[in-house]
DNA sequence: TAAGTATTTGAATCACGATTCAACAAATAT
DNA sequence: ATATTTGTTGAATCGTGATTCAAATACTTA
């Protein structure tokens, strides 16, 4: 999906992507949809339960906040997890199925901003100018844009760039500096999500060798 | 491309759509994605050009500013105009060209922001909490993500409440208190931007009338 | 080990969509 | 009025990808 957009996946390539032959692919999913529902669905889990446990054991609230907005966006244009997302948002004007679970996930992001924010709040380290839930809908709102922006390579919009703007508005929204931690100096080339797949056993000998770019 | 994904648009459906035959249609474009490319082009031109034509009349930065934030969001979710700015969210990661058109839209809707921002702080209507285009760029950020929203059918966020959310965000930044004028009672049924297209010469009589909505 | 079940293959088939092209029609120029 | 060009058609062709299925293989259980 992620090379040639939900509407473009064949049936050939995932089965190569799985190291098995169109039929065994039919064999489990006789319905390809239901396959990319699954997968888009696994694929929206995955981004989830990576926040939740990447802030899991932070208790300063402002920390807490700065890393979330990190967490939601790409690592960069290559980004697998936030591509697919990206997908899953053109998609969803077509397909209920798929609007259903960006709208589900949408909310559950929400839901973990805002309780970041009332905490915060609860503690004394936020003074918040506006309804948690609503300053929490927009966070949310602008992760997710700037991931289209980082995603479209747009020149001077990168993961840095976009959590500084997301700060700017954190930063009134809270009322407090929220100052990024110098430290921490984020894993460089952590970069293709993409699990090492174990190979189609011999016979399908000759990968066409698809560009790292496919140009539609 | 709506109904069927960038990447799903079948060269058949278009020439019946432009009331032709795939001959004809291939004899103009010879290669489909030159067309599509052009449409998409053609599509965020029009979108761009909608909204300065809806602020030209406009005096008051306040009033401006909050046209504007309507009208870069959808009418409702089957806006056909947001609709095919998704889909090509989604395919900009996979195809530089459409990075490149969004990128420049996204560039374009910012100075536009901006432009406001500046004016309205040189009459000393808006009180800038930061630097014009931050801001300008958030705003834009914001009307992207809840255009993808209204699109994706969220229950509880509409075209009014996104306008409201957005916004929250924008008195934070302007120090306005950009009152919405409940004058101009938004016209109703302004449904299917779709131009009626005169249909196929004859022959092509049996249209299988393919559902509003395509189940992908 | 043997029987039974689950999975995978590879080839055959089927359907559909892109592409080509000769003939036709319309518009325009001479 | 005729020639030329421009655009369109409809049918034929071609290629690709989904789908089916009998046979082969792997795994499980008794």
């Amino acid at each position: 999906m992620i090379q040639h957009g939900a509407e473009g996946v064949h049936l050939n390539q995932i089965a190569e992507e799985a190291g098995l032959t169109s039929g065994a692919v039919l064999y489990h999913y006789p319905d390809l949809r239901d396959l990319l529902i699954e997968a888009h669905h696994a694929g929206m889990e995955r981004f989830y339960e990576q926040r939740v446990k990447k802030i899991s054991g932070i208790a300063d609230p402002a920390q807490k906040l700065i890393t979330t907005i990190r967490s939601g966006l790409p690592e960069g244009p290559d980004d697998s997890g936030v591509r697919l997302l990206c997908e899953l948002g053109g998609a969803a004007g077509r397909n209920r199925v798929y609007g259903t679970l960006l709208t589900t996930l949408y909310d559950r992001q929400v839901a973990m901003y805002q309780m970041i924010l009332e905490i915060g709040a609860a503690q004394g380290v936020f003074t918040l100018t506006g309804d948690s839930e609503q300053i929490a809908r927009n966070l949310v709102a602008l992760e997710d844009a700037y991931g289209y922006r980082i995603i479209a390579r747009h020149h001077s919009i990168g993961p840095d760039e976009a959590v500084g703007l997301i700060l700017d508005f954190a930063r009134m929204a809270t009322g407090h500096p929220l100052k990024e931690t110098p430290a921490a100096p984020r894993p460089k080339a952590t970069r293709s999500t993409r699990t090492t797949r174990p190979r189609a056993n011999g016979k399908t000998a000759d990968t066409p060798a698809a560009g790292p770019q496919d140009a539609d």
